[in-house]
DNA sequence: TTTAAATAGGACAAAAATATCCGAAATAAA
DNA sequence: TTTATTTCGGATATTTTTGTCCTATTTAAA
């Protein structure tokens, strides 16, 4: 569904989302320990998340990663995985062709619009807080 | 959504199905030429869905792929995903988690689970037959 | 001021996916 | 029987994705 980048972006950026909501700025050790990614590669995407103002990045000791808390709530998963993937998401064709439409439509055109609006509507409506909010208790996890 | 093995494999085993309902026979030249897929990468492919069943091929001069009238009945969608890219479409977690499941799930399980069955059923339930009752009248297109 | 810790970013490496090439084998037709 | 046509299958090439490494820069604290 997503590349893999895709994947750690999201798993990155809701573990910093979780730790923010803490109070707690985090290291790009951490959140590749606890979402159990590869350091240098999530290094590369939380550089573009960042670029994406996704993320905050501070330099130096101390710094890390963070998410104003008022940014928690208001993120959309639609952001980060069009920050990382870009909109292939909502306008590829089921079977690949160039153009694909209602007016040229490939054979089932009309039912991945279905499929897609669906993933295209979670996307929309999950905030990174509604992401955190299993963790916290357990219900739900960024690695296994 | 799928690889592009599996794009062309579909427009691939359509065109094949929509020349069979006709009686003809048709030739890899023509089947990649017709769904605007590179030659050779389609050969590959052909192979595979030959190995699997779901379309026939016979040699030598007047040669060519087929699939019988009674099978492009029957045959569905997701017999051709399932023979390409596995069944990774179906068990994949949307975070890339190696294990997600109810018991365990990432912060969106559910919300894919409901995306995934829409996906899998429009699979399971699409014809190859289906997929070419456009293709005859003009109102759908394999390339472009 | 020095040092340690942290991100930024460019260069490079490995793996996977996509794609091509070519000789072998089969088959129909000349 | 020979020839032309076609798929089969192994080897190879290219491109994209995934991943690593190293140096520079920034910053807080010693």
């Amino acid at each position: 569904m997503f590349s893999k980048a895709c994947e750690y972006g999201i798993r990155a950026a809701t573990y910093i989302a979780l730790q923010s909501l803490e109070g707690k700025r985090t290291s790009l050790k951490d959140i590749a320990k606890e979402t159990d990614s590869p350091v240098a590669f999530t290094a590369k995407i939380l550089q573009q998340l960042s670029k994406n103002k996704i993320v905050e990045s501070v330099k130096g000791a101390s710094g890390g990663f963070e998410i104003q808390k008022r940014n928690v709530q208001t993120i959309k998963l639609s952001q980060i995985v069009y920050a990382i993937d870009g909109d292939k998401v909502y306008h590829g064709c089921g079977l690949g062709l160039k153009e694909c439409n209602g007016a040229k439509p490939c054979p089932v055109h009309d039912k991945f619009v279905g499929i897609r609006d669906g993933l295209k509507n979670m996307l929309e409506t999950t905030t990174l807080l509604e992401m955190t909010t299993g963790l916290e208790v357990g219900l739900t996890y960024l690695k296994r």
